[in-house]
DNA sequence: GCTTTTATCTAGACAGTGTCAGGATCAAGA
DNA sequence: TCTTGATCCTGACACTGTCTAGATAAAAGC
């Protein structure tokens, strides 16, 4: 350590701080413009300093997508325990779907719609499957058959994850646009409440 | 023009062969991995040559989506000129809005998941206009009212989009395999059917 | 016909990228 | 104290996109 704050010659945990940084280079340059040595630098690190924490640039993004599918799972937790009733439940969680989507697009991009994190990765693989099961269960609840056996249910569980997907994704990258100008922009998650409800399973 | 078969000084149609080159370099190496210096060996053409037909790389993907767009309306009007019936025909263009995303993944991603293409370049706006028109016009004949004045119309229109291109982006990105293991590996395609009816406005 | 203009393409250079090799620094255990 | 291992830096390499200057060829002017 070096007694008058100028910077250490180790760091202490550039791991956890290449983390952030690269949050932070992913959320001002997109997926594309993403930069390892724009990262070292955020860390205020040598631009060779993080491959002795990450193997390359795609193990860093694969590191982030799974903080951010905890992130996404904890947004869809904060929904869906302040709904009432296992529809409600349901929608909730998909409102929360949508809630991480908007709020963190670059991140969201990251986890769908990108190459460059290894999702065979153990880590990254077991946050996505806990992500999928917190789905299943959620429409498991309103459908009533076992989502993978019951061929009815698997199709529910098919149809809420789709249209969720497709009105956050179209509403990242601006296409939803038109629900304002014909008169939802005060609250769009009225208009998004609507569709999702639309494919739930029918009311016994 | 060199007459025993070399390569002449001048390519003849550099541009239309630069954007057969950025679709094959695209399909290679994804969006992410694209490479323009790429495109150019491709071409038979130095690495500079390119800077005479299009600005910069941004401005080649950019033709290119306007391209993919038109290939994307082809494909839905394939399904949809095959189709009887009002919702029928909406279902069949939804059928094709999915074909052209699993069978050209590369050009969809390029399309809604990119940041790449200039999405105010008036040729490309065009074309994405026209097919969120074709979209609208499908919803139109089945809801009955004007989809950008009735509020209950717009919503059918969002609720079709939103399902369809659900479907389309998970498929993709190989996230519906768990059809497969439910049966219906031998036609997902009736799988869609039914997601994509979910939404329709009621029978009258 | 011949010259001049214009479009097209090549070659070379520059800064910036990911990654590799070799050496410097430092904490901790022998 | 000395050695070991983890951590970090400097320098290098092959790539990338883009800029410049110059070469080539087709078209236009006379």
């Amino acid at each position: 350590m070096n007694e008058r704050g100028k910077t250490p010659y180790h760091h202490g945990d550039l791991r956890e701080a290449l983390l952030v940084a690269a949050e932070a280079e992913l959320k001002e340059k997109g997926v594309e413009g993403f930069t390892l040595r724009g990262c070292a630098k955020r860390a205020g690190v040598s631009h060779a300093a993080p491959a002795h924490h990450f193997r390359d640039a795609g193990a860093l993004l694969t590191a982030l997508a799974a903080v951010a599918f905890a992130r996404f799972m904890a947004a869809m937790e904060a929904r869906r325990s302040a709904a009432a009733g296992r529809r409600e439940r349901l929608v909730a969680l998909g409102l929360g779907y949508i809630d991480f989507a908007t709020s963190e697009p670059a991140l969201f991009r990251l986890m769908f719609a990108s190459d460059r994190p290894d999702f065979d990765d153990p880590e990254l693989h077991r946050v996505a499957s806990a992500s999928f099961a917190m789905l299943v269960e959620a429409v498991a609840a309103v459908s009533g058959g076992d989502p993978m056996q019951d061929k009815a249910a698997v199709l529910d569980v098919a149809a809420a994850w789709s249209i969720v997907h497709g009105i956050a994704d179209l509403a990242l990258s601006g296409q939803l646009k038109f629900l304002d100008e014909a008169g939802f922009a005060a609250d769009r998650e009225t208009a998004y409440r609507d569709l999702i409800r639309r494919i739930l399973p029918k009311e016994p």
